[in-house]
DNA sequence: GTAAGGCTTCCCATGATGGGAGGGTCAAGG
DNA sequence: CCTTGACCCTCCCATCATGGGAAGCCTTAC
């Protein structure tokens, strides 16, 4: 299987692939030694998905890198899985309050700007308050 | 006042006030003739804590080029100011979603994980699932 | 034989921020 | 007068994950 089918049938793009062999995220793909195209069998795509999914939920490289010898190794104790996941969704918890304030207040400041034609407006006061940064 | 006391004064370390600068988000500011040294005043202070205040707020270099724009435009409309803050609370409110769909699902996942010594581990049957990215 | 499309590597850009090197400037105190 | 420490300057590099694009080779189909 080239790159560019590995790539289909991940749904990692190929330009990705190229990426996380070169940081040493997955390992060098075998090359064909006629053409030197890289060459992925079906272990590698289950690999690439595993990647994925864990992009898609927001685990970052190193997190993936971490999970990813975890599941190689069959002795892995479940509690260091658990860990990188509980700190993970905590890291997310602490994100979704930071944007919660933000929308939450610029909300109460929106509510009070009347968004018309007229030059008054609270959201501008509250950006050129002197005050509380 | 030199860099380092607008710093303090704005909040918005020296570093990023010459990339500020550098990028055309502030106006250039003056210099001494005879050291080069960047001259601040009252105004300059002002715009640096509008643009930290923004910052804290979540809205982007080029949302925040927009506002101090219409800061400085006495004629400007509510309007244009409340449009930008409405489509900044859309955005903060479908990257909330993202990430608290993301917890919801490693909440999920977690709270079926036994986290100790066995290698069973949902967290990674999931990530390893071939069905649904 | 040629055209299309796939593969390779290499370089560049993103956005906002910090780190650090190498060198000029200034003020205070010996 | 000289040193020391605290500023300031510019320039380069790194982050993190992703995409764009160029130049060049290979393969397949017509």
């Amino acid at each position: 299987m080239n790159i560019g089918e590995a790539a289909r049938a991940s749904g990692v793009s190929a330009k990705m692939i190229r990426y996380y062999e070169e940081i040493g995220l997955i390992g060098r793909a075998d090359r064909s030694a006629q053409n030197n195209y890289r060459s992925f069998d079906a272990r590698d795509v289950n690999e690439l998905r595993f990647v994925k999914r864990a992009r898609s939920l927001g685990f970052s490289v190193k997190e993936i890198a971490r999970l990813l010898s975890l599941w190689r190794d069959r002795q892995r104790p479940s509690r260091e899985v658990k860990a990188i996941a509980e700190r993970h969704i905590q890291d997310l918890e602490a994100r979704i309050a930071e944007m919660q304030a933000m929308a939450d207040t610029l909300r109460e400041l929106s509510r009070c700007c009347a968004g018309d034609d007229r030059p008054d407006c609270p959201i501008l006061a509250d950006l050129a308050r002197v005050g509380a940064q």
